[in-house]
DNA sequence: TTGATAATACGAAAATGTTCGTACATTTGA
DNA sequence: TCAAATGTACGAACATTTTCGTATTATCAA
């Protein structure tokens, strides 16, 4: 389905921006462009299975994304195919600290404790954070 | 200092909006408002410290946050006295919960365990957290 | 070949958030 | 008393993000 992608070339480059803060609409993308790795505007746009926004919106963030160098895109062919830029793990690090100091007053703890509180957290999970605490404290 | 408040009554209503999104300019608003309690837009804006910003930027978000419900006010002196309507816990809980969707893919765990890789995570607070998935555990 | 389909490009409107200037009212102290 | 200081009200400018309409180009099948 991809093949011609092992032959086409993406631009080698790092995003090395250190004030990464990805709008609500471009996160989104991202996390398609994470899960799926390249992928067409068509392809996020129906991952995102929006209904109340057009195809061209998509398109257009994506496109803008490109500007801002969140993206890389392969335009060899007509359809462009993208992937995201951005480190997965540094961009999640960068807004967990913003959220840390602007909604918990800069206490880390809070926020895990908020977020266990939540019903998303199973028991699955939770064994998952202890053993990763274990690991932690072990250092 | 604030005697006068004892008398002076706040209207009495809670904020039922299941919606409750504030943006970064109000979080630090609430911010102060939940840690100090209530207050005028003066100490409001001196907390913030803001140096890029003035006065009635300050002023102008907490009148917006009044019409959105988000701050209620006791205007009966000139200087009118704002306190958050909005619960801290419940508007954290929502605005972890999007991050989780929106930013982790839906998983709690790994927004955890991302803040826990965080430096802001000392010795006491990883342990204040164990502590709490024990308690968490036991039910 | 040619018309339908599917893409991109891009300007501009709409929606939302932030900032400030200015008018006006109240308080206060000299 | 009355001028300075301190408040609120509020419109308007600006910035950013999201959305869409439309033009244009490429592809594909009949």
């Amino acid at each position: 389905m991809f093949v011609h992608l092992t032959t086409k070339k993406f631009v080698i480059q790092q995003m090395s921006n250190t004030n990464i803060k990805p709008t609500e609409g471009e996160m989104e993308i991202l996390q398609v462009l994470w899960q799926k790795g390249n992928c067409t505007v068509r392809e996020v746009h129906e991952a995102l299975n929006k209904k109340d926004s057009g195809y061209t919106t998509t398109l257009k963030l994506m496109q803008i994304m490109h500007e801002k160098g969140l993206v890389d895109r392969d335009t060899s062919s007509k359809t462009h195919i993208y992937r995201a830029l951005v480190n997965r793990e540094t961009t999640q690090q960068h807004l967990v600290k913003k959220m840390i100091d602007n909604v918990f007053n800069g206490s880390a703890a809070r926020l895990v404790m908020q977020a266990l509180g939540n019903k998303s957290a199973s028991k699955e999970e939770i064994d998952l954070i202890k053993e990763y605490l274990d690991k932690l404290e072990n250092k």
